[in-house]
DNA sequence: GTTTCATTTGAACAGCTGTGCAAGTGAATG
DNA sequence: CATTCACTTGCACAGCTGTTCAAATGAAAC
């Protein structure tokens, strides 16, 4: 089973292969080191409760009980959401007084939840089309680079 | 149960409020409906296999049975990971000759998995941290604006 | 040192999710 | 129109995930 496949004539031929289609892209870091782990970060994001929280956090730090109560959640139900997003590196967390005030990391946790938005905004990205002309290409508000 | 807490003083008083904690940011949009959508992109995005496979069409694009003869998986096995992707609007979809062809929707998804993907690449980013001592703040590399 | 209080953790339950086989679909080809 | 071939779908299984209660932790306040 090849990871990736090693010579255009190697595979079973199905027929295509990438040089048929067009559409060439620079190629992305496939290590699995890398890409294990922003697969666990997406996985966090993508529970509703969980980034409605990190949505929340969006407006300022807060500590779990304060969380807790804007959300309507249970204190425990709210920690471990906070915990699986801290074991992601997607918040962080600080002593206050009695309190433990939890954050966005970062700004590639704001860019990160901003470009999902964007994307979840286009009309287009709502339904499975079925018939998808062609590529279509967005003005890119946000580069990685 | 509040969805947003609509007066510091409506709390069941927490003990801090997020005047408390400085770290303002402009606040995101969670409205709901594209908080919801945005969710169900990242649970996409967050299975090591499909995340791999969007990597892979980073290359260009490919059919199906030329997705599963490079990653070594049953070929239905593919087509559900695509079947899920496409759903979310992150591929796109062709016919071409007796193959479909699939690839990238549009740039939105190679920011995110580019975005991702440096976050995973930090190294702070990779254990949870017992004792963050603070916000640790990154050069932006990249804005949403 | 003891108490207090915010937060965390353990455990159990229900619900969801990915995979793979076999059967079905549908477009192209003859 | 019949056949072929690429892909899709139905289904069942196993494994994972979020929520919650109750109990534990641990830092601060006294």
């Amino acid at each position: 089973m090849p990871d990736r496949l090693t010579s255009p004539t190697d595979l079973a031929d199905p027929g295509c292969r990438p040089e048929d289609h067009g559409a060439r892209r620079e190629p992305v870091d496939v290590s699995g080191e890398a890409l294990e782990r922003a697969s666990r970060i997406f996985r966090a994001l993508g529970e509703p409760s969980r980034l409605r929280l990190l949505a929340f956090l969006t407006r300022g730090e807060a500590c779990v009980s304060e969380v807790a109560e804007a959300e309507g959640d249970e204190i425990s139900t709210v920690s471990q959401r906070l915990r699986v997003l801290r074991n992601e590196g997607l918040v962080s967390r600080r002593r206050q007084g009695k309190h433990i005030v939890y954050g966005l990391a970062d700004q590639h946790v704001v860019d990160l939840i901003f470009n999902a938005l964007e994307h979840a905004s286009e009309p287009r990205n709502a339904a499975p089309r079925e018939k998808t002309k062609g590529v279509t290409a967005y003005a890119s508000h946000n580069s990685h680079r």
